[in-house]
DNA sequence: TTGCATACATACATGCATGTATGTATTGTT
DNA sequence: AACAATACATACATGCATGTATGTATGCAA
């Protein structure tokens, strides 16, 4: 039968398994990027041979979209967000992480070769969907007006990830001075929001 | 004798080989980014056979570093901007070339495997000058308090620039408004700068 | 024209990543 | 206890990129 105890010792052993092959596929592409993210270099950092990860991902693109979901997951903005300025920062704890290296080097590799795209391509679409500039944009206000200033924070966003994923994940001597024009510029926007819904 | 007339034809025929190389790893980075440019294609789409690019570039990185080279000296700023909006336009027409993405492949390349940035170190440093936002600062203006307006431009040149790359070299549907927003930033920084050499 | 250097092309050996098939030990079921 | 499924490890074959060695044709100089 199918039907085993939930404390299955198989169970927990392949849950433990698959997560190790997936953190090291994560820790890989940080580190080594897409491409030089391997088979063999994930089953070396994970501690297992390639015959655990064939048995666990028969098919290596269905480990790199759980590697990438988990990166997703991990990068989502705050959804409670009541300011653009609140937004910007939280987006801003984000981009800085190195895991979101991942994210850029995925929209390259994608880009370099459509295979990986559409392989990957529920991964792909579950990234826009935590990095869309959509989620900088309050429901309350919907200027096109305005749009720019939204675009903008969301164009400076991606830069700040990039700026870190190409600088082993440090902040560059002038990110904080970049940071700042983008809290000034969402603060301005949420005032004259503020003096729009009045 | 080594001496040869100056319209030697070996020596014009190894000047139009290394140029069809050059040209090829161009493009192959272009379409195919930095890992998947490899000799046996560069010679595909140049024509020749790894024995020419052996003879010619014994040492292959020489061939990324020459090609790198000509990809920046195609990308440089206008020197003779006189203002802060003609040097943001400038950049733009720079980084919305195919070529700039070859310069992010190389700012990921570099960092995924350290050997790359120490065998291409002399093209790397001629990145830095061709787009560092030294080239964004004016030189009869140089307050700190306004830094802020030359970095956050600068990194709203590199996001437009990866978004091209990672959109097959196609405008965003927002870029426009984010350049226009530039442009305004520029126009109010010249405007300050104006006043304050009155 | 003879000899040498240049500019290639071809061929071989090596290393690395992948796909796949098979062996094996542990776990779970009856 | 016996059988079967799971979770691996090991081994082999293949493809691709690279390094290198050698063959060869053309240009050039004496």
């Amino acid at each position: 039968m199918k039907t085993q105890s939930p404390t299955n010792l198989n169970d927990a052993r392949s849950r433990a398994t698959r997560a190790r092959l997936i953190g090291a596929s994560i820790d890989s592409m940080i580190e080594c990027g897409f491409s030089k993210t391997t088979g063999v270099e994930i089953c070396r950092r994970a501690g297992v041979t390639r015959g655990a990860l064939n048995h666990h991902f028969p098919v290596y693109s269905d480990l790199l979209i759980a590697a990438l979901h988990q990166v997703y997951s991990t990068l989502q903005t705050e959804p409670d967000a009541t300011s653009l300025e609140s937004i910007v920062r939280s987006s801003y704890n984000n981009v800085i992480q190195p895991a979101f290296k991942v994210v850029i080097e995925l929209w390259l590799a994608s880009q370099n070769d459509p295979d990986i795209g559409t392989e990957l391509a529920s991964a792909i679409s579950d990234s826009s969907s935590a990095f869309s500039p959509k989620s900088l944009r309050r429901s309350d206000i919907n200027e096109p007006a305005t749009d720019a200033i939204y675009y903008t924070l969301f164009e400076l966003l991606i830069a700040i990830g990039l700026g870190r994923a190409t600088s082993g994940g440090k902040a560059s001597a002038h990110e904080h001075m970049v940071f700042e024009t983008m809290l000034n510029l969402a603060q301005q926007q949420d005032s004259r929001g503020v003096k729009n819904n009045e």
